[in-house]
DNA sequence: GTGAAAGCGCTAACAT
DNA sequence: ATGTTAGCGCTTTCAC
């Protein structure tokens, strides 16, 4: 059907192994041999057959990353890092959507593990924990993204959502907020735990209908801010645990607030592609999302090379920004 | 090393190409057989090996996307509706992101053929008509997303763009618009040519100075924006012919409105996931981004299949909406 | 309905 | 520095 190497050998006159070391330049050919071996590549238009290459030695130079929803800004913009990453390696990289439903997760990884892929990039449902030891076990490389995992010594490259969540809090609370709501997804625990123990540490007591967990989307953003406002007395400010989630909680918030004197502060994980297109006053704590898809993708690489790596956790900072015109978001890293 | 069909074969007392039978459903089996069979792929843990299939049965089970640029969030919206339909097909995706790029394109493509995928849908960059020719001519299944292709006849699922534009800048002149100026991509002609000649069938006359073409970026969205409104006199309306230069265009117009009397009117090609985000108010031609993924890829699959189909080009309509509150898109598309 | 044999296109191990 | 040989794990073809 499609040309082979073995007619490339043959138009060059050589033997089959030395066209494969001259295109993976795997040991010396000598210059003229080269030279005919190139001619006769370009000659007859020869692309090589990756599929027979990683059948014979075992790898296929591809990576996958399965993230919750692409269409989230956050991801998709960690989805750039890791392409940049491995486009300059030669890699090629499967993108999965996972819903954060670990019967589409597993699914998606199945098809991965037959394409033989040589590592995978993974933001893990809540339950995936026995998924990804069986995956380390059965040797494949994994590196967790921007989800903390108990239970499991794997890498993991996140940003410290704890310490940003605790300078979010105590900004609010010297700002003199003391109803502050909490609304967030069912993953984001580490910035609900700061929250809770940033308000107990300052004395305050904390009302717990002015606490919302739901599933992460610009819908359930709005409604969660709503049903806290609802609440008799009404929260004086609200701290958005989640990027997605902020995108509706933001509009609903203009909203709520164009219509009062005293308008509710608010506090929010945010990303910068967002932060680009709609920035109320607000102290944000922006994720490095790009930055978080480089260094996965290194570290991955480092391991795949069996490079020595000290630690399996890469913790990256937030960057904290005070917000002040409507759509002119400050520049400048805020202090603290 | 790992796990082959072979041991399953062995370990469940029958021959391979039985094994292979019930894993591909590829001829009728005996129940008892196919029981004993998957009972050893379970107790092994047998994964099959998709590189040793793909090589032996010249399909891959793959597609590749190719997109200027995985942060825009209208190419969001569209990899997401390809990967939908993919996965429910079992095939996986590659992404990749050119910037526009010829070589960028080119070298990607190289490494996608090498890996055989069973087809590409691609975004090609201006100077891509020799590239996606030499590749049908390999045989190669193609679909081109959203842009058209002049001087070749090749598969594209693309919004009406022309049609659209005709009744953004329609609106504009019923609304009593008399100095409309236009910013847009290199790739928008379309959409140009739509504004020139409406204009013309107007009988207004054109000031070159307000129409200006730039690279898709919000920054440049935003140069763009700054350039017109600093001629005099100023334009009274501007059309955003591009979703990504509109993200930063919209900021800039909103700033020089707030210090206005007499707001200056905008239309814009925009997509829903950014009017979740931002909308001012506007006159806005909303990409139909998940469906132009979705058709694409389904295209792509009846070509695939060998199915026949009609015609070369499928085009979707975009939504027209006129935009009214600050950050509340009314959600019925506007009349006309 | 199932098995035996061949071979997809390449790389790895060895020989020279 | 180059050639010979073997075989990666699977699907296909052809028997029976």
């Amino acid at each position: 059907m499609a040309v082979t190497m073995k007619d490339v050998a043959e138009h060059a006159g050589v033997s089959l192994p030395t066209v494969s070391r001259v295109i993976n330049d795997t040991s010396y050919v000598n210059a003229e041999t080269r030279a005919k071996v190139l001619a006769a590549i370009e000659e007859l238009q020869y692309v090589p057959n990756q599929m027979a290459a990683s059948l014979r030695s075992n790898n296929t130079k591809t990576l996958a990353l399965l993230v919750p929803d692409i269409a989230s800004s956050f991801w998709t913009t960690v989805l750039r890092g890791v392409e940049d990453e491995a486009m300059a390696r030669g890699y090629h990289v499967f993108l999965g959507n996972t819903d954060d439903d670990p019967a589409k997760e597993a699914r998606y990884i199945d098809g991965l593990v037959r394409r033989r892929i040589d590592g995978l990039l993974i933001a893990p449902t809540a339950k995936s924990v026995p998924l990804l030891r069986r995956l380390r076990q059965q040797g494949m490389g994994c590196v967790v993204v921007h989800r903390p995992v108990s239970g499991l010594e794997i890498d993991t490259v996140r940003s410290d959502a704890y310490a940003s969540a605790v300078i979010l809090t105590q900004h609010l609370l010297a700002a003199g907020c003391r109803r502050i709501a909490f609304i967030g997804g069912e993953i984001e625990q580490g910035r609900l735990r700061a929250y809770r123990e940033t308000l107990a540490a300052a004395g305050q007591v904390l009302d717990p209908a002015l606490v919302r967990i739901g599933p992460l989307s610009e819908q359930v953003g709005e409604q969660l801010v709503n049903t806290v406002l609802a609440r008799n007395p009404p929260p004086d400010a609200i701290f958005i645990g989640n990027n997605r989630l902020a995108t509706g909680a933001l509009h609903a918030l203009g909203r709520a607030n164009a219509q009062r004197s005293e308008p509710i502060a608010i506090a929010a994980f945010y990303d910068s592609a967002a932060l680009s297109v709609y920035a109320p006053p607000m102290i944000a704590a922006i994720q490095p999302a790009y930055e978080i898809g480089r260094y996965s993708t290194r570290r991955l690489f480092d391991r795949l090379a069996n490079k020595p790596v000290d630690g399996h956790e890469i913790i990256l900072s937030n960057r904290i920004m005070i917000v002040s015109g409507a759509h002119t978001p400050s520049l400048e890293p805020a202090a603290g």
